[in-house]
DNA sequence: AAAGTTAATTATGAATTCATTATTCAGTCA
DNA sequence: TGACTGAATAATGAATTCATAATTAACTTT
């Protein structure tokens, strides 16, 4: 793409930042805790310098919270966090839908469809394990799909915000039906290379996964 | 919103990291140049370590290039870059126009009437520097008035990004008066309270002003 | 003199140190 | 007893130091 980012060996902070964010994502560090940099220090093995750095990045990110001469928290994830990033998220999924079908190659298209396969026998078997990473593949593949780089950063950190909130409520087999419903209509569109149709359709899947989120959560979930 | 950030009283590395965006938006810092760690130091007063987690947090919103041992670059402004970016910024704010169409009081359109006037009357006089601040205004209100701070966020990199093009080609008359005349479009939208209208109509204005841009540079720009 | 090699210099990544700000806890007074 | 004050402790932000990698300069060798 571009002289300047040729090369690139991972240094420690990115390291840092690829396990720090997961660890929030996959609710280890759990929302409003405290990150204490020098038992994170001790058991990662490394200085409070990149840590430091990394916990900067993870903010600007939104992961974290700092507060000056406080240090940092997880960042909370609340109702009216979901109810805006989810609009957002859905106005690019809604654009990956429409470049993937320009873009993507039969091959490409083949893989998904196994993918979708994959998520079919997952929910069949209600296997939510599975089920998860299956419709996590197809996502993710039709991001990649677009061929596009800043569409794939922004969706890739509003998708790992996004991730956090299955920690708030269960999947319920209502929207479980719907949510495959809907799949199987997003890999007709796909295969008929519907640009606009499927543009809609991730838009509209998107959406639907924060109605059902909003209703399945408490009347006010704000964890500290 | 939430507990966790609620007094944050602004930190070096922050005010460094407005600053540095700044400099290379501005084009003060050239794109392909070297981030000169000590020179900078020296000059705004600080040492090493904030300016350094500063460069982490701006290599992670793509204004800079990190190289393992070598330092930061000011990232450059490719081509490539546009046609991706453009793309997604027009869809963040065709959300932005639907949503402000929704969520904006009759006091916040009012003001942006006056900022579309003023710009009318900068197009008049051809003072580019008035029309760009008006048009920036106008475009910054929208996306406030989207009530959406996770839709801002993610605007407001993407605009940066986009701001550093115009120091690759220059306004043509006839785009200038396109621009006018979409602008003139999303006015009546925005008051008719048009959402699917204004919406479109924003995307479509990015767009357009993307193929100007393209058209307007060398076959390939791709400045080192 | 030109190309290649090695030594000196510089710049960078990361650890450590230092100063300052929060927090905790003991002691005081109502 | 319970709220307040202030000292002791801990944690944080930022500067400095240290080790290493990259760059530059000097020196061969032909």
């Amino acid at each position: 793409m571009n002289l300047t980012d040729s090369i690139n060996r991972p240094t420690l902070h990115e390291e840092l930042v690829e396990r720090l964010r997961n660890l929030v994502v996959e609710d280890v560090l759990k929302p409003g805790e405290k990150v204490p940099e020098k038992q994170l220090c001790d058991s990662l093995g490394v200085s409070r310098t990149p840590l430091r750095e990394a916990l900067k990045v993870l903010a600007s990110e939104g992961f974290v919270v700092l507060q000056a001469n406080r240090g940092a928290r997880v960042a909370s994830v609340t109702r009216e966090e979901l109810e805006n990033t989810f609009p957002v998220l859905a106005a690019l999924e809604q654009l990956a839908g429409e470049l993937a079908c320009q873009q993507m190659d039969v091959a490409e298209i083949q893989r998904i469809e196994s993918s979708h396969k994959d998520m079919l026998s997952a929910y069949e078997a209600r296997d939510r394990q599975a089920y998860f990473k299956a419709n996590q593949d197809i996502h993710q593949a039709l991001i990649k799909g677009a061929r596009n780089d800043i569409l794939e950063n922004h969706h890739k950190l509003l998708a790992a915000r996004v991730r956090r909130a299955r920690f708030l409520a269960n999947l319920s087999d209502e929207r479980w039906a719907q949510a495959i419903d809907e799949h199987e209509t997003m890999m007709e569109l796909l295969k008929a290379r519907d640009a606009d149709g499927l543009g809609k359709a991730m838009k509209l899947h998107m959406m639907n996964k924060l109605s059902a989120l909003v209703k399945a959560l408490k009347p006010e979930v704000t964890p500290r």
